[in-house]
DNA sequence: CTCTAGTGTTCCGTCATGAGCAACAATACG
DNA sequence: CGTATTGTTGCTCATGACGGAACACTAGAG
């Protein structure tokens, strides 16, 4: 994060140094939430004066935000006006919407829909079931590649040689977390023989999730739509129940992006 | 949009330039779609290969992505991975998701949560209703101020003075909507007296919303929350029933932001 | 098929522009 | 009150971003 010589470096490389910059600016205050210039400038190696002149032309044009007159700074709400015309542009959110809309009313439990980005998980959409219970909002989140229905879903799609590398370091968050290689190799292969994933207390305990691929025109897994809930209310026989639901739901979309069943 | 002549002018004004022009190229993006590198270039008002630079610098960091080898380019979902950390960072919405959830439970219709941003009322949160009618996504958009409950609400935390300089055109979006300055100073007033406010009919024919203002520690309005539904179902004596539901939901956010009830 | 008119992409020399310095203002702390 | 932090702002120099021009590639017309 410090030693940016992409200048030019290959041909692959065409970057503007002070965009490269701006962007990495936007990225440390979103992992840190907030930061001051001087914190800023030690992060990126240069001096509090180019932080700071970054950081006021993000702040011109509503990027950013300063909590108070010469205070830190955050990410501003310009940041989300235009992440809402990011989801209206990806048709799969679009052309979705309405199917999870319904298939959250019909179970009652929670549906994310999420693509694969970077190395993780990114949830891009979601929609609540009716039940109280579990309010946590996913979007916009980054998870793991190898703890949830989703993930090894969205692994399913790629070649075997890539799984591994694209999945990284296999924390364990629950000790039903899946760790090693090996298992979750097997755990994908098995996705692709039923067509479905199903995750228990894996990345928490008491969270289960079920997962199904949507797919493009050219057969490729483009996202994953789960349906997630409590443990004991979303156990054994109700994933039966609901599976073949939520494996309709996914297919109308795929089929709404150009997918013909083979 | 093209002469950009902001380097230092007055001192208000401490720009990057390449920082600024990349900007613009998301918020074009944001509002065409998809955009060639000549298209952008031209509304830049710079050369080609300055374009395809900045659009390439965004690309690497996934602000932008490519459709297809050598094609158009759109907004990536880099962006909204980061609106996931700005949404989050907004204590507004951290604070207040579980309270519109629950508000959105009892009622059964849509809860939106909107703040004022650059003229306009832009919807940061929303929380749909069981019915499955109405599953239109507001989040991200920007509303214009003078055709919604929401829109009134975030009026009435301004001066008088600023109010119609604020709300801009008053385009008339329904028969119903408010036009006259002077209609919406009284419905502007009336929100001061009353608390909340009504809008029937106003945006689109067929939904009526009630909103209530959120206030901070220093009872600025922050925000406007909103319940919104098809006018059928919202009729008249239905929004007296939900109006003490969402005042007091409003409320209680008010309180976690500080605000103590005079 | 060629020819033209569009794309998006790359290379390079030049000069505007953004970087670093250092001084300034405004806090917070001891 | 001084000292040590912040964020902020002129100033100057060379760096790095700009525009020009040539390239690669596609699509369509003749």
């Amino acid at each position: 994060m410090s030693n940016n010589t992409a200048t030019r470096v290959d041909g692959v490389l065409t970057t503007v140094q002070s965009v490269d910059r701006a962007i990495t600016v936007l990225e440390i205050l979103a992992s840190a939430g907030e930061a001051g210039v001087t914190e800023i400038a030690a992060e990126l190696g240069v001096h509090k004066s180019t932080a700071f002149r970054l950081v006021a032309a993000l702040e011109n044009r509503g990027l950013v935000e300063q909590n108070s007159e010469r205070g830190k700074y955050c990410l501003g709400v310009g940041i989300i006006r235009l992440a809402g015309a990011a989801t209206a542009r990806l048709d799969l959110v679009q052309e979705s919407r309405g199917i999870t809309r319904q298939l959250a009313a019909e179970t009652g439990e929670t549906v994310n829909l999420a693509v694969l980005s970077d190395g993780a998980a990114l949830y891009v959409d979601q929609v609540s079931g009716s039940s109280a219970l579990q309010s946590h909002n996913w979007v916009g989140q980054r998870i793991p590649l190898h703890a949830t229905s989703n993930a090894k879903v969205l692994l399913s799609g790629l070649p075997d040689k890539e799984i591994l590398a694209t999945a990284g370091q296999l924390r364990s968050f629950t000790p039903s977390t899946i760790t090693s290689g090996k298992r979750l190799r097997a755990a994908v292969t098995k996705v692709r023989e039923e067509g479905y994933a199903v995750a228990v207390d894996e990345l928490e305990l008491g969270l289960t999730a079920v997962a199904a691929p949507i797919r493009n025109a050219s057969g490729d897994v483009r996202a994953s739509m789960s349906l997630s809930g409590p443990t004991f209310r979303l156990n054994r026989g109700r994933v039966d129940d609901v599976l073949p639901t939520l494996l309709a739901a996914a297919l109308q979309v795929s089929q709404r992006l150009g997918w013909r069943e083979a």
